[in-house]
DNA sequence: TCTGGGGTCCTAGGACCC
DNA sequence: TCTGGGGTCCTAGGACCC
């Protein structure tokens, strides 16, 4: 039996938990460089304002109803996180961590000592009152069922924000109600084809044959099928795997047409991505970079193009990562274009570094690498200060907007921005 | 003027091997 | 008349998730 647990509206909700004068009032939360939305309070839905549309687009709705904006704060949504599902590890023997505001806990012991739904109002009780958080429960005997079942949770107010899916009528029951596309792992393309093979709900899907799907779909849809019929095929994933991919890439503040500038933010984001790539404990061998112009202005040719660049001993030093990621930087840098985003790619994980040398390397390992990196991720986190390398620059104009941010609540000095 | 960032899994097809 | 069989590895692209 799993339980899915997630925070309701997560972003806005961590940025009134301490703002109590903003209760009730709208509230939305943007993305990087204040681009658009990605979270609502629930009095910004009901004003229908959409996930993802344009903050430039919305400015009038926002004066005349008097939402309340944040620039996103991750530092404060990471911190909140970790106390809430610090709160559902004690309550549960084991929790599967999926996202920043969501947890899979397995309570398949809990209905020999409680009634399950007793247990989930237990859950968001007691979440309520340690992190001031609302969270919704869903419980069920697969996960694609206690998606199902918490999305119901949410979406009527009578379920008191828990509902436990485990009788096989009420299964059935929600299903005819709730549209295909509402299902747990089919978006857009594939609900769209189905409802061309007049299947519109999920009781329609949980009936399909699994070999019809798997034929005119692929074996993804076929679990998703044969999970909505009560047949377990995804477990909980207790221990994160080891991640097989780094990426770090923002929208620049404003275009860039300079290469010095472009060098500079490739530099940052080389760092951020070795930077994670030591926190995962890895060394990896592929280093790529991508730039693009933006693909919204009509009178502009759009360019993009991603380069590769290998390194021939895994490495995790910083200053192997950004020589490569320049390197392939300059195969596809052209100057004359109005550039909106760039990013660097790690890829092709080790677990050990220097296993063995290669004896025509032109690049031999670092002398001292693994103490240098220490001494500066050291410095980094100890939120008494800051290390880089100087070629990120000082200025840093390209760097993201963060025009309303709120203050570090929870975290240290070292998170807020610094003003000049 | 202005449109996010970071991941995963699966499949098909090509290169290459014996 | 008429061109083997079976396998692995890698990459690109498509779909999905939050």
């Amino acid at each position: 039996m799993f339980a899915l647990v997630d925070v309701n509206s997560f972003y806005a909700s961590c940025e009134t938990v301490f703002r109590p004068d903003l209760r009730g009032l709208p509230v939305v939360v943007l993305s990087n460089n204040d681009g658009c939305v990605i979270a609502r309070s629930a009095e910004a839905k009901k004003l229908d304002i959409k996930m993802g549309v344009p903050y430039f687009q919305m400015k009038d709705l926002i004066r005349k109803h008097r939402v309340q904006v944040f620039s996103s704060n991750y530092a404060l949504y990471a911190d909140m996180s970790n106390r809430v599902m610090t709160t559902l590890e004690e309550m549960a023997p084991a929790v599967e961590i999926y996202s920043i505001d969501e947890a899979f806990m397995n309570v398949s012991g809990v209905s020999n000592c409680m009634s399950l739904e007793r247990f989930g109002r237990d859950v968001r009780d007691r979440v309520q009152r340690e992190t001031h958080l609302t969270v919704g429960v869903g419980i069920a005997q697969t996960k694609t069922l206690a998606k199902l079942a918490n999305h119901a949770a949410k979406k009527w107010s009578k379920t008191g924000g828990v509902l436990d899916l485990s009788n096989i009528d009420r299964q059935r029951k929600l299903m005819s109600m709730v549209p295909v596309e509402d299902v747990w792992g089919v978006g857009r393309r594939i609900s769209k084809k189905l409802n061309l093979m007049g299947i519109e709900t999920a009781l329609h899907l949980a009936e399909c044959s699994t070999w019809v799907m798997r034929k005119h779909f692929n074996v993804v849809l076929e679990r998703t099928v044969r999970e909505l019929r009560g047949e377990p095929c995804l477990e909980l994933e207790e221990f994160s795997p080891t991640k097989q991919q780094i990426v770090c890439s923002r929208s620049f503040s404003s275009r860039i047409t300079e290469y010095e500038q472009m060098r500079q933010a490739i530099c940052a984001y080389a760092e951020r991505a070795a930077e994670k790539l030591r926190g995962e404990r890895q060394y990896c061998r592929q280093i790529a970079v991508f730039l693009r112009t933006s693909p919204h202005v009509a009178n502009e040719v759009f360019y993009g193009n991603q380069a590769m660049g290998k390194l021939l001993t895994p490495s995790n030093d910083t200053r192997d990562i950004i020589r490569v990621a320049i390197e392939a930087l300059d195969r596809i840098w052209i100057a004359g274009h109005r550039y909106m985003k760039a990013g660097v790619m790690l890829g092709d994980f080790y677990s050990q570094g220097v296993a063995q040398l290669n004896l025509f390397d032109e690049f031999r390992p670092q002398p001292n690498s693994a103490a240098l990196m220490h001494v500066i991720d050291g410095v980094n986190q100890s939120g008494k200060g800051k290390l880089w390398f100087a070629g990120q620059g000082i200025d840093k104009p390209w760097a993201m907007k963060r025009q309303m941010l709120s203050p570090a609540y929870t975290t240290r000095y070292s998170d807020l921005p610094v003003v000049k």
